[in-house]
RNA sequence: GGCGACGUGGCCGAGUGGUUAGGCAGAGGUCUGCAAAACCUCGUACAGCGGUUCGAUUCCGCUCGUCGCCUCCA
């Protein structure tokens, strides 16, 4: 598998440090509101990776923290008047609920990084001991000059930069680059204590002492927001090598932002779309089909028409799933023959399987892979047509198909079940309308047919004709 | 000012030095009482200008445009 390196700016071959196993670590959220449609992308596209590795066999780990201590959550505490803490669970719960809906299963290990002070500590210790780090009015600070390779990661050019971050009260930095590792505190906030009095961690720290802590040294892949680049993961790197001295991890993949009329979606942009909005009104699926349909490393635009599309997709899906098990529950009655050519839509199958492994393997190219699926979709189609005529289908083909489609969906994070198209037991009342139809239909009265029709349309459900006669499919 | 990315047919969006992306939308056809679903057919697109090459959308340079990072940010 290729994979394309921020470190190195170009794609890579993927060799994990442990044969067959991969570790992932990725950057959440801090948790001082609610998760929008721009934090939901690295949650999917990770979740994917993962799912793809280890359908290729890896034992993965996937990290993927919760930033709960930080400067916006104590300031949105202040403006709600109540407790950072009260902030943090706040909205560490709504982040587990909403990211939960999209169905993608929970990474493996979810660090918080107040069940880390400890850690932080001692990485903050063992960085000023080693003199990359020093203390200033109970803050402590990493020492940006004395670290040889610093900017590698985002290939910034320190004597260029515009800003750096600022002192704070009663502190005095070496250097405007030097950046806080461990805040001292404030009346009010939160803190711990720790060897330079009680304080708090800084702005990056956490998430290097919780890689570290469950992935060790020189991990495999690290990920998040392009955005995090500079100056986040660039002091993570920073971080780590001084403190322990080895490459601190392989492969650093970023995901491009999503956009809203061509401009980054972000909370100071202003222009969020929060994902529980999202949920009211769309199915999860089509987030990620969404998602899904461009590759991660691109800008992807947040609009009505591109997420309309994406639920056609679905609908394609979704519409092919119910004609194979349409198909093969007409086999099972006995009303189509199980024994037809295979030949034809076997080879279809390997065709497809191929070609998505293929872009799978390819920097995860998952709009590549689509197409592979999409290719699957239509052999199944043409199939069904062919069957249809000549009476005849193969039951085992149709089950390899239906098997390699729902595993492709299943990689890229989209499951479907009979609820998407029959939802469960049908009522006795709907039952009778499609009879109703028919008796109607063969009188040749299609007015009373089309009444008929429309009244099961009224109750969620769109009648399609098929060979085996009338079928109902749920309509939402 | 510095660093970096991108500009593909009506739209979204892969990709490649010469051979089909895919999807959505649209037109016609098949099937159907009509629908729905599906199938078939239909679009010589690669920002502009130079260069390298037998041949460039694909490589190089320049121009224009858009975006990201350099400040919290997925």
């Amino acid at each position: 598998m290729r994979i394309y390196n921020t470190l190195t700016r170009r794609k890579e071959e993927f060799v994990p440090r442990d044969r067959g196993k991969v570790g992932i670590y990725v950057c959440g959220p801090t948790v001082y509101g609610y998760v929008h449609v721009g934090n939901a992308r690295p949650y999917v596209f990770f979740a994917v990776l993962a799912r793809y590795l280890r359908s290729r066999g890896y034992r993965v780990t996937l990290v993927e923290n919760i930033t709960d201590v930080d400067d916006k959550i104590i300031e949105r505490a202040r403006e709600e008047g109540t407790s950072a803490d009260e902030v943090a669970r706040r909205f560490a719960d709504a982040y587990i609920e909403d990211t939960g809906r999209l169905g993608l299963g929970r990474p493996d290990i979810e660090p918080r990084a107040t069940e880390h002070i400890g850690e932080i500590i001692d990485l903050c210790r063992r960085l000023e001991e080693a003199g990359y780090a020093y203390e200033t009015g109970g803050s402590v600070y990493f020492r940006v000059e004395r670290f040889a390779g610093y900017v590698k990661l985002s290939g910034q050019k320190t004597d260029q930069m515009q800003h750096s971050e600022p002192e704070r009260e009663g502190e005095t930095k070496e250097s405007p680059l030097d950046f806080a590792v461990w805040k001292a505190a404030k009346p009010g906030e939160p803190s711990w204590e720790s060897p330079w009095g009680r304080g708090r961690p800084g702005w990056h720290i956490e998430c290097t002492a919780m890689s570290l802590k469950y992935l060790g040294e020189s991990f495999d892949i690290h990920g998040g927001g392009r955005d995090l680049v500079f100056p986040h993961h660039e002091n993570e790197v920073a971080q780590a090598e001084a403190a322990g001295g080895k490459q601190f991890v392989r492969y650093w993949m970023h995901n491009g932002m999503i956009t809203r009329r061509e401009e980054k979606m972000s909370k100071s942009v202003g222009n969020i779309f929060l994902l529980r909005e999202f949920l009211k009104e769309y199915d999860p699926r089509v987030l990620i089909l969404f998602f899904v349909g461009s590759h991660y490393r691109s800008p992807l635009e947040y609009s009505r028409e591109n997420l309309d599309e994406a639920a056609s997709r679905l609908e394609r899906f979704r519409n092919c799933f119910w004609r194979l098990d349409e198909l093969l529950a007409a086999v099972e009655a006995g009303q189509l023959a199980g024994d037809g050519d295979a030949a034809a839509l076997d080879q279809a199958v390997a065709a497809a399987e191929e070609e998505f492994h293929r872009e799978m393997e390819d920097d995860v190219n998952t709009a590549g892979a689509l197409a592979a699926s999409f290719g699957l979709v239509r052999a199944v189609n043409e199939y069904a047509e062919a069957g249809q005529k000549q009476g005849a289908v193969s039951r085992g083909s149709l089950q390899r198909a239906r098997a390699a489609l729902a595993s492709q969906l299943g990689i890229l994070g989209i499951e479907f079940t009979a609820e998407d198209y029959q939802g469960g037991e049908l009522e006795q009342e709907l039952l009778e309308l499609v009879e109703q139809r028919e008796q109607a239909r063969r009188a040749g009265d299609y007015a009373a047919a089309d009444a008929a029709r429309d009244r099961i349309r009224a109750a969620g459900y769109e009648v399609r004709d098929t060979p085996q006669g009338p079928k109902l499919v749920r309509r939402d």
